[in-house]
DNA sequence: CAGTGGTCTAGACCACATT
DNA sequence: ATGTGGTCTAGACCACTGG
């Protein structure tokens, strides 16, 4: 595993310099040109990792110019992020974990209905606190059906990535439900995270399913409102009567 | 100009087969190496529109199977997204603006980057407080090249929707990436919004494209974290909806 | 004008899914 | 074993931006 991928090597190099501030917002960056020569790449791998950066929200391109630094925070794009660890690798961070506890207990009522289990039936649940370069980011509260939860209970929740190993434990996570607010840290989240009560973070609460529709996750992760921001591409309908074979011309849009 | 893109066209060509039946979701699209016989092109260039499709939330790839028609999701929700009357109208709650100030100046370098414009091209800026059911909920920025900021100079910005009046203006609108991360109040929001400085808000900041990947408009919107919260949902492959729901977020039915 | 990104071609090898 | 998409190479021409 961990192939390393040549456009993602390149998308992290420029993710890493932009967020380090090698190239600040509005700055042009270096041209396709110089990136093929310093990777020793040819021009479409580098274009391919332009393409990933420009779909993250991250730089704009024309025809002409330079691509150019947005005003941004590291991001992540919706469209792989069900893993802060895979997350974290893919912008250059080394991801970390300390977990709190990890328990099996009935569920309460919010609980239960939201991973639609009758009443106390028993879950799995875990709170950790999740770390990029050693450093506090995120608290992470995950539940779990037992039935899921069961692989969680047999791995070593210190040493990476829950949602990998359930994968290869062959759970089947297929689609995902995430709410985004914004909220106060209050004292446990405030402690772990080393800043105040009140503190802004970011909240998202999200809810996983398997190709059945049967829930199989229920979580909230709070970050540290500078660690992380999320984007979201969205296309509208075009009028019904156009777009024939013959379609008027188009460069590039997202990704 | 209008000149007609190859990708583009094969986009059009599939994307008109999906709407049409000869496609259906689960369906299975025709190999890479077929569509590039069929429209003698190289297999580039049917990436590229396969890619687009992608990006568009249309069909799912992935290695070793063919390319799938997914369930079509009705974007019909993406002018409620963009538009806050529209989505406070939808939520029963009575829409409110108070104009700080329009003006016309020059672009500073990190708007012209996101504009794509040349530096200190002419940009129209709109700054608002947002009111719902009478309170403050939300400070909005809004900054259009001059081409489109001309309509928004000619409207009374206190009297409703500006999204609205752009579409009607036959300002051509197809997509948006947004960004949401979460912030402290400044000065300036905290005084609109009527709260302490630094009080967490969500920020959501949009880029806004014409078809041809012409960026029309950067903002920057800030909600007080109760009274807002986005949702998102996701299939393993691909994003596909974006739903803004109103403040009792509770945990959202799946589908 | 030279430099840059947008588009396109025609090959190649690999990993994975299906048979 | 075959077919498929994912990645990569090494060229090419064009349209546009900028000095």
């Amino acid at each position: 595993m961990a192939r390393p991928q040549q456009y993602e090597e390149i998308a992290a190099y420029l993710r890493n310099a932009i967020r380090e501030g090698t190239f600040e917002p509005g700055d042009p960056l270096p041209s396709e040109a110089e990136l093929c020569r310093r990777f020793d790449s040819a021009r479409g791998t580098v274009r391919q990792a332009l393409s990933l950066l420009r779909s993250e929200g991250v730089i704009s391109s024309g025809q002409g110019r330079r691509s150019r630094v947005l005003d941004t925070v590291p991001t992540q794009s919706f469209d792989n992020i069900f893993s802060f660890s895979q997350w974290c690798v893919r912008s250059g961070i080394e991801p970390g974990q300390v977990t709190q506890w990890v328990t099996r207990k009935p569920a309460d009522d919010a609980l239960a209905a939201a991973l639609e289990l009758p009443d106390r039936a028993p879950v799995v649940s875990v709170f950790r606190l999740r770390l990029m370069d050693g450093e506090p980011a995120m608290v992470e509260r995950l539940n779990y059906p037992f039935e899921v939860g069961q692989h969680v209970l047999a791995f070593d929740t210190d040493s990476g990535s829950i949602y990998q190993h359930l994968i290869t434990s062959g759970v089947d996570i297929r689609t995902a439900t995430r709410t985004i607010d914004a909220i106060g840290a209050d004292e446990e989240d405030a402690a772990l995270l080393d800043v105040p009560v009140g503190t802004p973070l970011l909240r998202v609460r999200r809810r996983a399913f398997t190709t059945e529709g049967t829930p199989i996750e229920s979580s909230d992760d709070r970050y540290l409102f500078d660690k992380a921001s999320f984007t979201i591409n969205s296309v509208r309908d075009t009028p019904s009567g156009l777009t024939m074979i013959s379609t008027p011309a188009g460069p590039e849009g997202p990704r």
